[in-house]
DNA sequence: GGTAGCAGAGAAAGCGCTTACCGAAGCCTT
DNA sequence: AAGGCTTCGGTAAGCGCTTTCTCTGCTACC
């Protein structure tokens, strides 16, 4: 049962001398170092590490170097498709630059995610990404800033998504526009009497969704009152609940906005399950154009974010490897990404 | 534009220091250690610490116990709600141990897969979990195994989610067992010509669900030939592709089983989008039990998984810290999870 | 042919941490 | 009261790497 004498790693000093060389000649030959090795001396060294199955161990090179390959993750809930499509991105763009992705999840909890960052930090990640946190509770707010800052003076980069958080770099999502522009397309379409699931109020995102669809309807001179609007939590199940509670409340509706598709859906479902039809006696939007909401009945009007891309950018900013220019639509300021409203069957041109 | 001049972080040197102990005495306070230490001491170290912001640098701890702290996870999709749901798992379990989750896609690609092994062999993990991966390309099959032997054999633990991969771990999915009672399932319910989006044959998982598939309708004197087989790729859109290459073959059909939910929700658009009545004319099955499944139209029937106990399983059992018998039927064989056939709206009882 | 100059291998000093090992101090035993 | 234990700081030797610096052996130039 118990584990055979297991053999320790092979070292770059058990490579040196398989290939008769030094220490130091072996590692200049096998990781890239700006002094030349004689092409014989490198060869002899290269196979032996491969005789002896040997890799570089990062950490002792972190140590030696001072600095690692490792970028930091915290997203609030890796299984939602949000955040994961997220990390795809990151991952993605980080392997390209050969840096290993550690993710942790925070699960929406700022204590937790203070708790997080501060462990992270031992792994002295050169980037730290931040999706999904909650920085408006204001207590976590000052010692997650602290913690960051303290992060940045010490040579790492923290990069926040969709989050403005001042000192520190961010991908813009413009949710105020995007959500704008949305409630524009719906007033046009005919919808007039709106309710809202907003998210959780501490969360920027949210926040922002929600004063940007207001905005957008005023400008039609429709008024969003406070009973229409139903707090929840960013769930599938916060949003068949906040459903519920609007039918309940006997308040006439026409078109129901949830600020993630997430919640969408589980209104879409709570309306359903009540008797009425989405999308034909009431209207349904999201936000996020995740790839279940085209294939759920109606197909959600939403509007799309393209999420790797986000993911994507978010690393190469904390990296410095800004791509510049690339996809930033301009005027619409650097890193703001642009969005699109993308109207489905769920809301259908309203008969007046 | 520049960065300040960063100052390093503080070393366990600093902290010592401003404690006004030894080295040794500030190590020991801080990082559980087997030796007692002055109560008095370690408070003024633990105070040193948190002013100085102190973070104990995990790498140079790792190199000098000669372990880490880190997991390895391997999927080949982390967008895919599959992957997704047993990283949470995963993640979930590990954090309990004070573990930090790393993650690498392959994009079902041996060849990547291959190279991302040994690539995060270099962060000496202490666990690696691999999820997705197809070793019948025998090629690959062999040099990963080699890899991952090597692993083992200098400390390390590698274990295969869904696959087995005999001389390492594994966390087993029935999966034949669990599609061949959806098929016993469907023949019950007078399903008859039927046929099946398969997954790539070199996966395991895709291949189990197709014997067990077959055997189940077998014992109900149905015969699934060739031309009923079309292979996909695990995508929607494979599903979708698959589809269309089953409607337009001119067969007979009327179910369709697409070897996991992703291709079924394919499935499920290619028949509506040819006219088809999903559920009403032509069947729909599918497997995993994502999220989405039960949310579109109609609800799929599937098999359900628990996919974050499978990613939490997987964790334990590498870390050895196996809540042995938890959850694990009697009989099951120790380490197989249980599977359930979900029966839902996509596969109504059939007229005869 | 002699000296300057350069290329490039090797020795050795770290990187930040852990952990034998050492030795001073306090306690007990007889 | 003296020797032997136990306790517990401190010292220093690593862990597996990188990198500076030294030093040897050439080439090159006049």
């Amino acid at each position: 049962m118990s584990a055979p004498a297991s053999k320790s790693p092979a070292t770059l000093h058990d490579v040196a001398r398989e290939a008769g060389v030094s220490l130091a000649t072996a590692s200049r030959s096998l990781n890239g170092s700006a002094r030349k090795v004689n092409e014989a001396y490198r060869e002899r060294v290269v196979e032996a590490a491969q005789r002896l199955g040997y890799t570089t161990n990062l950490f002792a090179q972190a140590v030696a170097k001072g600095s690692t390959t490792t970028v930091a993750l915290l997203v609030a809930d890796i299984a939602d498709p949000y955040f994961s499509s997220i990390a795809a991105g990151v991952i993605d763009a980080a392997s390209e630059e050969n840096l290993v992705v550690t993710i942790a999840v925070t699960g929406r909890n700022a204590q937790r995610e203070l708790e997080t960052v501060r462990a992270l930090r031992g792994q002295r990640p050169r980037v730290m990404i931040l999706a999904g946190s909650r920085p408006t509770a204001s207590a976590f707010q000052e010692e997650l800033r602290a913690e960051l800052t303290a992060f940045e003076d010490t040579g790492g980069k923290a990069a926040f998504i969709s989050q403005d958080a001042p000192p520190f770099a961010t991908v813009l999502l413009d949710n105020r526009r995007g959500a704008h522009d949305l409630a524009v397309s719906l007033a046009e379409l005919g919808y007039r009497d709106v309710a809202v699931i907003a998210g959780p109020s501490e969360i920027r995102t949210a926040e922002e969704r929600l004063d940007g669809f207001t905005a957008g309807l005023a400008e039609h001179g429709i008024l969003l009152t406070p009973e229409r609007i139903i707090q929840a939590d960013f769930t599938r199940d916060g949003g068949y609940r906040g459903a519920q509670e609007l039918l309940a409340s006997g308040l006439a509706v026409d078109l129901i906005f949830a600020v993630n598709d997430v919640m969408a859906v589980g209104v879409v479902s709570a309306l359903r399950n009540a008797g009425v039809v989405p999308g034909e006696e009431i209207g349904v939007a999201g936000y996020d154009d995740i790839p279940t909401v085209q294939d759920i009945t109606p197909a959600l009007t939403t509007v799309r974010i393209p999420l790797e891309d986000v993911g994507r950018r978010a690393l190469r900013l904390a990296t410095g490897s800004a791509s510049s220019g690339a996809g930033t639509e301009a005027g619409d300021g650097p890193g703001t990404i642009p969005m699109k409203t993308i109207l489905r069957e769920s809301t259908p041109r309203r008969q007046a």
